[in-house]
DNA sequence: ACATATTCCTGGGGGC
DNA sequence: TGCCCCCAGGAATATG
């Protein structure tokens, strides 16, 4: 799942690959979803013959500037955006084309179709996803004093739940707030209310160093990701708790467990991280073992 | 206002 | 071998 390291990836490998500056001659909307704003025709019609000024990113959004307008990608679980030769294959899933005035294409594949693309006038446009709009500190720039002040508003909050906010803090996801958590030795269902200062300081460090060897690494390919050029990353082969579930920890050997937390599988060292291992807290782990939703109600299933 | 659950979507994997 | 169900999860939306 492309998350900060991932998106930053892709926006170097396609500034490498000599996208800026390519005029874009014809956009080719394949499939409407991928297109949120504005409607496909007009989008269509709007970036014919934009020039790309620049790529940026925010969190996990990439913002392609253009000679008049942004255009807003975010990949979301599958998406895939890359620099191709207009006679390679045509793969499944291909929702977007963008023919390049050098004869290249510049693709947008997505399986599971979450990700997709705004066409905003500026910055401020209303039509901008609110996500983008309320998008809180890059990791860089956030401080322990933050995370202080974050955990006192949400003191009933566990820890990972939020790390994942995006209000909180930018371009997190599912792996790296694991992995960060594991370095920080805090368990992902701590509260965070019951967080001392010093572990806000390791969580801030943590952050600052998963991701620093993550993009150092090119990002994570668990599945899916591929950056601006098409090559995966290589940083899945030092993870040290996501997906080893029953794999011995790399700090002290004990089996990574499993569980779910905010609602998402969470990986964690039961020895590292502990849950209780605090004065008086009230916010033992209620859900450190495996755990299932406990199916509730039976809507889920029925939805199929 | 805040916190959690559901929804979207498809491919892959487990169970039988 | 094959079918069915479940799972993965970012962020918007719905519900508690």
């Amino acid at each position: 799942m492309p998350e900060l390291p991932e998106v930053e990836t892709v926006r170097r490998t396609l500034i490498e690959g000599g996208l800026v500056g390519r005029r874009i001659v014809r956009a080719q909307v394949l499939h409407p979803d991928a297109v949120r704003h504005p409607a496909p025709q007009e989008f269509a019609q709007t970036l014919k013959g934009r020039r790309i000024a620049g790529i940026g990113r925010r969190g996990k959004y990439l913002l392609l500037a253009l000679d008049a307008g942004v255009l807003v990608a975010h990949l979301r679980m599958t998406g895939r955006l890359w620099l191709s030769l207009p006679e390679a294959e045509e793969l499944v899933h291909t929702h977007v084309v963008f023919d390049l005035d050098d004869g290249r294409q510049l693709r947008f594949r997505d399986v599971r179709r979450f990700g997709g693309f705004h066409l905003l006038q500026d910055a401020s446009d209303p039509a901008a996803p609110q996500g983008l709009r309320e998008l809180g500190p890059e990791p860089d720039a956030l401080r322990a004093r933050d995370i202080r002040d974050a955990c006192a508003r949400h003191a009933r909050l566990a820890i990972k739940g939020l790390l994942l906010d995006q209000r909180v803090v930018a371009g997190l996801g599912n792996i790296y707030v694991d992995e960060a958590l594991h370095r920080a030795r805090v368990h992902p269902a701590r509260a965070c209310g019951s967080l001392t200062q010093r572990e806000h300081g390791r969580i801030a460090d943590a952050l600052r160093e998963v991701l620093g060897e993550a993009l150092a690494n090119r990002g994570t390919t668990f599945l899916d990701f591929r950056d601006g050029t098409g090559e995966p990353g290589a940083f899945q082969e030092f993870l040290r708790v996501y997906q080893r579930e029953g794999l011995p920890c790399r700090s002290c050997g004990t089996p990574i467990a499993k569980t779910r937390v905010a609602g998402r599988g969470t990986h964690y060292c039961p020895k590292c991280q502990k849950g209780d291992g605090f004065p008086s807290s009230t916010a033992r782990t209620r859900t450190t073992t495996r755990s299932r939703p406990a199916k509730t109600s039976s809507g889920s299933r029925r939805a199929r």
